[in-house]
DNA sequence: CAAGTAGTTTAGAACGATTTTAAAGTAAAA
DNA sequence: TTTTACTTTAAAATCGTTCTAAACTACTTG
């Protein structure tokens, strides 16, 4: 299936704009990005697009499930005063976030830390909504 | 021990505004908060501060390890055109995200979703940095 | 205790990411 | 076609956060 169809398949209009980034990000090699590396790389191909035009894309993409937002990356620091290890409910409707005990969750299987890495902590976030 | 104990103890002055901040904070219940939530706190209780001494105060006592920040919430929008389930590694001192396979993370064990709520995917976070 | 100094607080300016606005443009439907 | 709804855009606005530089305060040393 091309872009095209793509777009069209998520039910949006396959503009001139939301093609150009289709055709970036659509490829089949996956990769992590923000706005900004967008639009780095749609002006080094010598084309142009405003920064809101690419957020709204990426928003309409991301609602579409053409593409994720990694984490619920929102833009608000949230503190907590648990410093024990322990994992997150994410109320996606809300933000709201609700803690798990670090045993109600276990983790059989986890993948070699990179060499010369440590871990420094795993969190587990499961995001819930409101069922309809 | 007591506040003043804590924060000497972790090497912090135990100055009026951090006091003020500590005795909301760490009185033993758990829960999360931003910046605002603390201030807007602060001033109904008919004291006041400084937002940028609030965010002092929480990067200190976050770097102390009297509180956590939850996630890796940068204040920028990472996309992913992996829209599979699967898992990251967040490198701390770097910010860069690496994709971990779904199937090499084996969550043995999951807590109940929430009355009323849906399972909308589960993200596991490594956070790794470099061994010194 | 006095004086020094190193760390802290503050208001306000600055910043960077994201969203809004409102006007002009474009795709699809009638 | 003509119409209608959706999209793009530059620029302004907004929001969370950090910086600046001056005033202040906790601790140290004499």
């Amino acid at each position: 299936m091309n872009n095209k169809e793509k777009l069209r398949k998520a039910g949006l209009r396959p503009t001139k704009q939301r093609m150009i980034i289709a055709d970036i990000l659509l490829g089949g090699i996956n990769r992590h990005f923000t706005a900004e590396n967008l639009q780095n790389e749609i002006n080094s191909s010598g084309k142009s697009m405003s920064i809101a035009t690419i957020y709204n894309c990426l928003k309409k993409f991301r609602n579409c499930g053409l593409i994720k937002q990694v984490e619920s990356s929102k833009d608000t620091a949230i503190f907590d005063t648990n410093i024990n290890q322990h994992h997150h409910f994410l109320n996606e409707d809300t933000g709201e976030l609700i803690d798990i005990e670090n045993d109600a969750v276990n983790l059989r299987k986890l993948p070699e830390i990179p060499q010369g890495y440590l871990n420094n902590g795993v969190e587990v976030l499961i995001k819930i909504k409101k069922q309809i």
